[in-house]
DNA sequence: CGTCTTAAGTAAAGACGTCTTAGAAACCCG
DNA sequence: CGGGTTTCTAAGACGTCTTTACTTAAGACG
């Protein structure tokens, strides 16, 4: 009798984003009823994903090209219009038989913020656009932190560049060290002393804004599948600074692993006999080819020996790769780190070892190339992060 | 002015199952718009899993277990029902309050037709139910056929299959040697001297039954998945009999890896010194683990130094998974093949290698197991094919 | 033994989203 | 200037799920 015709209270899902579109993959095989709305977002995001990969089009392209019929592309446009997603940006120019058509374009009205917590000395972030151009930085030096002064430190970097985000922001994006599950908690970081730290929990609550955390090399990897890549569904990225990680992406998606712990290919033994790891085993790769392990072993050679170095650390790595690259048919390997250590010979070395351990298939295909010099490689996999879940864009 | 009403031709999909769900996965990352009516399908199929998973219940429970309201449960099971796909069997016993439920229950009223392709002297096949129970079986001796002649007998096992078959035939899954699209085109396969042959084409044209065709290993990894798997959503099977191969099942799903040959871990090298191998390089893991090689080997060392054999022979493969293990954080690896290489001391050899060259996040949930045993593997890898593509049930 | 409560299932109407059909607008071409 | 072409929108049909209300059937209870 208190409310007649309000009915009841609306049980609204608790933290959603303004433009959620998937609802960010959380557990692995669960069946999901289908509701008639649903295809309402996939289309629209199917819109947005077509003008976002291909720049702007009309009305009618859009219907050709998706498939759905030119009624429904202009009820979707006009929707996402109203959300300041696209805009109409009047006639195409040059002049064609017909009526002209009139281009609509995604709108830069939305920015990100994507933060870098891979560095041993400080967090980095910045502020980006849809595109992923860089619209504004800011880092934070760590000094040392550890445990909840370095969340602490993650809250107020990621402040300052909501601060500094000239648009309304979509969502935080963040690539951080340790082992990661799909809700976004820190299950561990070692370097950081995190444990069970629900991060994209805290800062979607601290901001009231969608986050997302995920892996610094997986999520580097998602950034190289997305924005730094050719045709390739299936790659891997390892970076060899800050121990040895990699990232997996088999079909288009980022492999995750039963424990959230695929890519830790550190402590995998290279060599029984080698020396003694902190593992608490020996012959590591990472004591081979981590670069903190990598310079100390340079410097202690002399300046003629050094090269062979580099190669034996970049045959060590070759040799860990072939069966990976074999077993998922995998063409496309993209190496990080200190480009100093990275480029040259061991670059040179961990091809041919790869190559020469696997079968022509697999080896004539093989692209093993270095993005060292590409500091952003993460902050690009934070974007890729929010994109897919907040637009389903990518 | 011909046909006045009549809207032209009806663009229909050319081959179609009867109760087809998904399009059977087609080439990866192509976008597709949804329309209102998928949705039906994809509840449809939420269904029949739902049932096929938990056995017969309620409509109400089916609503309450699915999500779905009760009324669109009910249209779908009458929907399912006259199909034949499911019956109502009645109230359920036992008594509880409010209105008896009807159990509704799927009807085995349709069958699988499977087909195993590769033993090197025969090709076998069966005719199993929806729950991979088998109906009927039927071999043919190969003969050494090869080329079309091979192709000729596996549609004459095949029809001879078909006209076993109790009941209709749902549809035809075949697990073959060799690289094979996902088209179900053999684009390659040694042994029976095959190449670019589409044989799911092939099967489908000629029996108006949809079919599907994929590696015999990589099928096999389905099966173990669904069949004979706990919950891991990522695992590895490795055969070891003709030839070295392997399946990898990784986030639920199928690796297919870029050139469809995930998988092929035979001629990775294993050691760079080692014999010369057919395929041109020297020391490849075929030569140690594979059966015809490991036999020869044991025929020719002394009884006394035969554990040695397998123990060494184990360790290679154990060096090779530690990699792979690692970079994708699988757990569960099934060992097939012969029973008496497999099984003792190269199970035991794989497992401690894999164990000490892994860090304990992996190792210490890593189970390695051998189902050389299980001869169906394969032909329920087939069935597998057809209940996800036609059912969407798996 | 009759009434209440609980639960299962169905029927009818409403909401949502796409498609079909039809038409208006704007341009080129001859 | 009229016909052809292309773009885009308007109105209604259709399919699918949901909401609401009702019927059916059993146990619980006094």
């Amino acid at each position: 009798m208190a409310e007649p015709s309000t009915p009841a209270v609306q049980p609204v899902p608790p933290q959603r984003g303004l433009f959620q579109v998937s609802s960010a993959r959380r557990s692995p095989p669960e069946r999901t009823k289908a509701r008639t709305q649903d295809s309402r977002v996939h289309n629209r995001s199917l819109v947005l994903a077509t003008l976002y990969h291909q720049g702007p089009m009309s009305r009618s392209e859009l219907a050709r090209d998706s498939g759905l019929t030119a009624p429904t592309i202009s009820a979707l446009v006009a929707e996402l219009e109203s959300d300041g997603l696209v805009t109409d940006i009047g006639p195409r120019k040059g002049s064609r038989p017909g009526k002209p058509a009139n281009l609509v374009r995604i709108e830069d009205a939305v920015n990100l913020v994507v933060l870098d917590l891979s560095h041993s000395d400080r967090f980095t972030g910045a502020v980006l656009d849809l595109r992923g151009e860089v619209v504004g930085r800011a880092e934070i030096p760590l000094g040392g932190a550890l445990g909840a002064a370095a969340t602490e430190l993650v809250l107020r970097l990621a402040a300052e560049l909501l601060a500094l985000a000239p648009r309304q922001v979509l969502g935080i994006g963040v690539g951080s060290p340790g082992i990661i599950d799909d809700t976004g908690t820190v299950r561990h970081a070692a370097h950081l002393e995190w444990s069970q730290l629900p991060l994209a929990e805290r800062l979607t609550e601290r901001f009231g804004i969608p986050a997302y955390v995920g892996n610094d090399i997986n999520v580097a990897a998602l950034a190289v599948l997305h924005f730094r890549s050719t045709q390739a569904q299936n790659l891997m990225v390892v970076a060899i600074e800050h121990g040895v990680g990699a990232g997996l992406v088999v079909g288009g998606e980022l492999v995750e692993g039963e424990q959230f712990a695929a890519g830790e290919i550190g402590h995998i033994t290279v060599d029984e006999d080698g020396e003694p790891c902190v593992c608490g085993r020996r012959g590591c790769l990472d004591l081979l080819i981590d670069a903190a392990h990598l310079r100390a072993r340079l410097a202690r050679t002399a300046e003629a020996g050094r090269p062979a170095v580099r190669t034996a650390a970049g045959r060590a790595l070759g040799a860990v790769l072939a069966p990976i690259l074999s077993a998922l048919n995998l063409n496309e390997v993209v190496l990080t780190g200190p480009a100093e250590l990275v480029e040259g010979e061991f670059l040179k070395a961990v091809t041919a070892t790869a190559r020469a351990r696997t079968l022509p298939p697999i080896s004539a295909s093989l692209t093993i190339r270095s993005l060292a010099g590409d500091a952003d490689l993460i902050l690009l996999g934070g974007a890729c992060l929010v994109l897919s879940a907040e637009l389903g864009v990518l």
